[in-house]
DNA sequence: CGACATCTTGATGCGGCTCAAGGCCGGTGG
DNA sequence: CCACCGGCCTTGAGCCGCATCAAGATGTCG
């Protein structure tokens, strides 16, 4: 993984590469200007791009940074000791993976779920965002993902298969409005194993839930997709 | 609720409330010294005596602080819109509650589960933190926080009643033994349907599972407390 | 076109939810 | 001090939903 800081930021007039990044307004470049986000890409590095199935951070490795995903998206995982697999989370652009620690290092993994990249901030950097001006959105972001996180509890606490899967669809679809794209239509890189996994179910439950939605119209659901067809009934599940 | 700082920390050749707290081999005033750890308590604010069943916070307050545990103990929960209620926590001295942020104010309440005490941080504080030179312990509580929320999560996805009630058990156990205490005897102020509530089963399934491993001498249960007898045949479950 | 992964659909059994009744304990009042 | 009451927890019976096992359908890539 080749990792790049934009000391190039300032000269020849460009105002860096947080100036040209689509993620920009949900990152925690969004309101800056001028010298601020001509700063801020000297402070935080950016990933090549990584290709599907392509590590960012595996289980074991040193926790010294939080990652901000750019472009792309990423699955966060652990495996128990048994050996078996718990999908952690999805993230897409603008949200934050970070500070999983064990004792030893990370406790979970992050894996590219199509070709993605993400910049990279130092712990021991966190306190210069400061002078850069967008600490409180560092912070904002924290706050963000924990919300999250408290979703994700909320979503497996529901006792049926297809509460969690609509809880899903909802966060999913929110998080997607927030980033400014459709809401009604789920981009799903991730395949249904690793939805299932990631609600508490098995493949088949979750075969069934969105077999059965679609027969009613509720959803439209392709291998790369899920469409949202009323997502005013799905509200009230 | 009154909250009071600690103004008169060192006078009177006092080192102030942080030195004389039980709890702080596990606060942010761990490894302060002198002049630091007599700062502290001047940013923190120490509540008065909470008594049982007393908020801390409710939905919907504003989200301006973190909260440090420093005596008794706690749950948190949020209301869902059909007005059923999810535990999403239990925290005890030493334990960070903080920033479920929700569009206006606070997702969750959080409720003392015996007499208690907490000492509040406000957000605007935190940076101050740094100069006391304590501000890598307040990240160091920010990643224990995370953890503990995933541990929840892997919990919930557990699909048996059984492996959730085990996953409680252990982690309270562990959390207990940081904190320097009896790992062996869980102390229960919530009540049976918080704690089934919290492993996202009915108070019938807990009773059932407490039950039948009381049967075989693996625990023993009484309303106060649970006692492990077997831990080490209880983790390989 | 064939081989493999991924997803869907079907049949069956078990675990946990629901509803209901009974024990345990602390508190209150006579 | 005891009788009664009301939470809180336990235990039981029946049923539904999901996991499991198994086979078939669909899609993907060499």
């Amino acid at each position: 993984m080749v990792w790049q800081y934009d000391r190039s930021a300032g000269q020849r007039g460009s105002l860096g590469r947080c100036a040209r990044c689509a993620t920009r307004p949900v990152c925690l470049s969004a309101d800056l200007k001028d010298d601020a986000l001509r700063r801020l890409p000297q402070l935080m590095a950016k990933s090549g791009s990584l290709q599907t199935g392509a590590h960012l951070y595996r289980a074991g490795d040193r926790a010294d940074a939080h990652y901000y995903v750019c472009s792309g998206s990423f699955k966060t995982y652990t495996a128990s000791v048994e050996g078996d697999e718990r999908i952690t989370g999805f993230y897409i652009p603008g949200e934050v993976l970070s500070c999983t620690l064990g004792d030893d290092g990370r406790l979970d993994g992050a894996v590219a779920l199509e070709p993605a990249t993400a910049c990279r901030l130092n712990h021991d950097d966190v306190l210069a965002l400061n002078s850069v001006g967008c600490l409180s959105h560092f912070f904002q972001k924290q706050t963000e993902r924990e919300t999250k996180l408290l979703d994700h509890q909320l979503i497996l606490s529901s006792p049926s298969a297809q509460a969690r899967f609509v809880g899903f669809c909802l966060q999913y679809s929110d998080r997607l409005l927030a980033l400014g794209r459709r809401s009604d239509i789920l981009p799903t890189p991730m395949s249904r194993t690793d939805i299932a996994n990631y609600l508490g179910m098995t493949l088949e439950s979750l075969s069934r839930v969105t077999s059965r939605f679609s027969k009613v119209g509720l959803i439209h659901s392709s291998r790369t997709h899920i469409e949202l067809l009323d997502s005013d009934t799905l509200r009230t599940i």
